[in-house]
DNA sequence: TGACAAAAAGCACGATCGTTCGTACTATTT
DNA sequence: AAATAGTACGAACGATCGTGCTTTTTGTCA
């Protein structure tokens, strides 16, 4: 790796906390090559536009979710506890990835939603993904017989997604502890409605 | 009521439709200025600060929001009723209201969440009383027997929540009419699994 | 070690940011 | 009619925005 990839990723790493906290549109090219330590040319000309910039980063934080949610759930099995970890790792997913607030991909999702272009389609693409896996490892539980044969894979995605929605939302605005428990409660009261002796 | 007036109520009425178009961040002085009409010193006079402004156009969201969710469902009868319309003025509010794009309060708490001061303070106090109103229209359906009576109310406008919230997901990043598809059957889910026989 | 490319910095640009100022015009009050 | 308050204006401020261009420093490899 040569020593302009390496300042890449050092940018990525301090753009993807910036969006953290403060959400994609505060990922000026001033303030964020002041805080990496470089200037504001030398920042620039590693992506050459801002909107670069920040497609960059938010593939970065894509990246840095599958990492940090889909990779480690694979250890679980298949079915019921894999999704479970699944679950688990997302919930918390930006403090286990080192992010200090919010997750970035929401943000960028509520930010870009009405914006069309490149970073939209890039936040689409994410959770179109997202959903797709989610679906995959739902059927993979049906298929395993821990969840209901005749389950409707995309409303039981559609209502995790809720979940976790409300959690992040309570989280932040409210008391994490107790949006944390609501979660869990809401989650174990899905997958008991999905069981096939329901 | 005097020109001023007229004018600051003129200004909220577009600085609302570009919160809800591009967030709250996206509330410039100037841009706003332009779009009212007016000169960005007149604009400025009104509200002495952008961070006033914010408030102001939050606050204003939020008296539009009670205008066309909450006023309107004191139509329908106390209990399950209610809590319907309520679902349903929720779902489109913001079409229902005249703004074109998404809901300026989320937008708003996600923009806010990590930035303490009296905009988060003005995001917050709107969602908190907003979960109590909800509580609140619960605990009404409990109390005419439409739930039941040990239903966990807190755990429930949480979900309910998150079905909102998905919604609001769904229809701003893919398809509008399959996001309400789900969202409407997964409140039936959630009022079927608070009903007494259940 | 010297040559060449890559990387970073320096500098400047037009635009826009929030904000302040002095000033004009128009109601309302005295 | 005179005095006052409300309302909006244009100009300008220092700062920062994204983006070019040119120069210097740094890294790599023959």
């Amino acid at each position: 790796m040569s020593k302009g990839d390496d300042t890449r990723v050092a940018i990525l790493d301090v753009a993807l906390a910036q969006a953290s906290e403060r959400g994609f549109e505060s990922l000026t090219i001033g303030s964020l090559a002041e805080r990496v330590g470089i200037s504001k040319s030398g920042l620039f000309a590693h992506f050459g536009s801002r909107e670069e910039l920040q497609i960059a980063a938010i593939e970065a934080a894509a990246a840095r979710f599958t990492e940090t949610v889909f990779i480690p759930a694979l250890k679980a099995k298949r079915g019921l506890p894999r999704l479970r970890a699944l679950f688990d790792h997302w919930l918390d997913w930006t403090a286990r990835s080192g992010l200090t607030h919010g997750c970035p991909m929401q943000a960028a999702a509520v930010e870009f939603d009405d914006h069309p272009g490149a970073v939209r389609d890039a936040v689409s693409d994410h959770f179109a993904r997202l959903e797709r896996e989610l679906g995959r490892a739902v059927e993979l539980a049906v298929g395993q017989g821990h969840l209901r044969a005749d389950l409707d894979v995309g409303q039981f995605v559609f209502e995790l997604m809720g979940i976790v929605f409300a959690y992040q939302h309570g989280a932040r605005l409210f008391q994490r502890a107790k949006a944390e428990a609501r979660a869990r409660t809401a989650f174990e009261r899905l997958i008991d409605s999905a069981s096939p002796a329901a």
